[in-house]
DNA sequence: CTTAATCTGAACCGATGGTCCAGTTAATAT
DNA sequence: ATATTAACTGGACCATCGGTTCAGATTAAG
């Protein structure tokens, strides 16, 4: 085949363009205002565009602010799969749990609202494709990576469960706002704090 | 002074009953739907009033869904408080803790979407007071007394962070669900599996 | 019965997420 | 260059929702 004779179609040069206006529009509206000020009304004109450009190219307001968190946690992700310890593997798993943690408290707050906004995205939702939690790729691979932490440390818990549990913390109101005063080391030494105890006191 | 002189204009007796007939309407579309679908105006045409009734008696969407909150909390606060243990005082705080999310959990699952439902109208209501969760007495007794058990058994952490964080599972989809799916006691053994760490693991 | 306060409910409002589609534009073929 | 075509664009439009308004109905007190 030619030079990559399939081709797929590549997203044109003016789409690509407003794709990327609208991400870096949307990014700096929820770093200045709370999720539910940013309405994709707001974040289209900040771009630029029409709202029509941007269901077009996000199918939702829920697609805008996951493919914004696609961004952020693409990078998290490859480090704890793959990078150095303690996120990635080597170490033991309740300091793989505890940075992890604390990555994703750093990631929330060095975003604002990103978060919290995503939540906000889908309880708000109209559309009707499936919006379940489940859904979201992104929190299928964090969940599946606490979940697998959690029961190798402690074989003997419902480790899916807590799992759920853990992650929840994070949609939080109280602790969104604590994560966007800044306040993301003292939310990582709770986490620590709750997973030492978990995986150390119990069974292990 | 008289019998009871004060008096205090009591709700007339037209509008008791409208507010029961709306209670208990809310109450059953809650057992039959999720949250989202349970507009208020379809809790009005459900109970046989109008939308502006339900708005001046309960003030908003979050007002109603409080109320309902709140008849199936009062009495769980009373148990936690000075009820006989494990629930109320006498008890290790370790023991209380589990016994207070069992609870929880029972009375959440027993009430279909009720969690969610006040969760999800605080985020989607749009009027101007104050909606935060501290807002909430019920949430605000609930951390108390959760964070004041943590803090009696555990001094060396910080409580009140970690309380919001135990609070918060509740809230959360996929935890959410399995409330309705009636596994409240495989919810209840992953909260101990929790809080046995906490407590005893670390610190104690 | 009169009176005054309270309650009621339907029309109305502003905002929002999402849809539609006629016109525009970029990429490709000729 | 030009023609062709598929993709993109954006603003008008829609349905729904939480919430407000207020004239008329209803209840309780005097």
């Amino acid at each position: 085949m030619g030079k990559n004779a399939r081709m797929e179609r590549r997203e044109r040069a003016d789409a690509a363009r407003n794709r990327q206006a609208i991400l870096r529009a949307a990014e700096e509206l929820l770093r200045r205002h709370p999720p539910e000020q940013v309405s994709v009304e707001r974040v289209a004109a900040a771009a630029g565009v029409g709202k029509g450009t941007v269901f077009h190219r996000f199918g939702s307001r829920t697609g805008l602010m996951l493919e914004l968190m696609s961004e952020r946690a693409r990078e998290l992700e490859q480090d704890f799969t793959e990078g150095p310890p303690p996120l990635g593997p080597g170490a033991d798993p309740a300091e793989r749990l505890v940075a992890f943690f604390a990555a994703v408290a750093e990631l929330a707050a060095r975003n604002g609202n990103l978060m919290s906004a995503v939540e906000h995205a889908m309880v708000t939702s109209r559309s009707h494709d499936e919006q379940s939690r489940m859904a979201n790729p992104i929190y299928l691979a964090w969940h599946r990576h606490v979940a697998g932490l959690i029961a190798e440390g402690r074989p003997d818990v419902d480790a899916e469960q807590i799992a759920h549990m853990l992650l929840g913390t994070l949609h939080m109101e109280p602790i969104a706002s604590r994560l966007r005063a800044g306040e993301h080391e003292r939310l990582a030494a709770a986490f620590a704090d709750l997973v030492d105890g978990l995986l150390r006191g119990g069974g292990g």
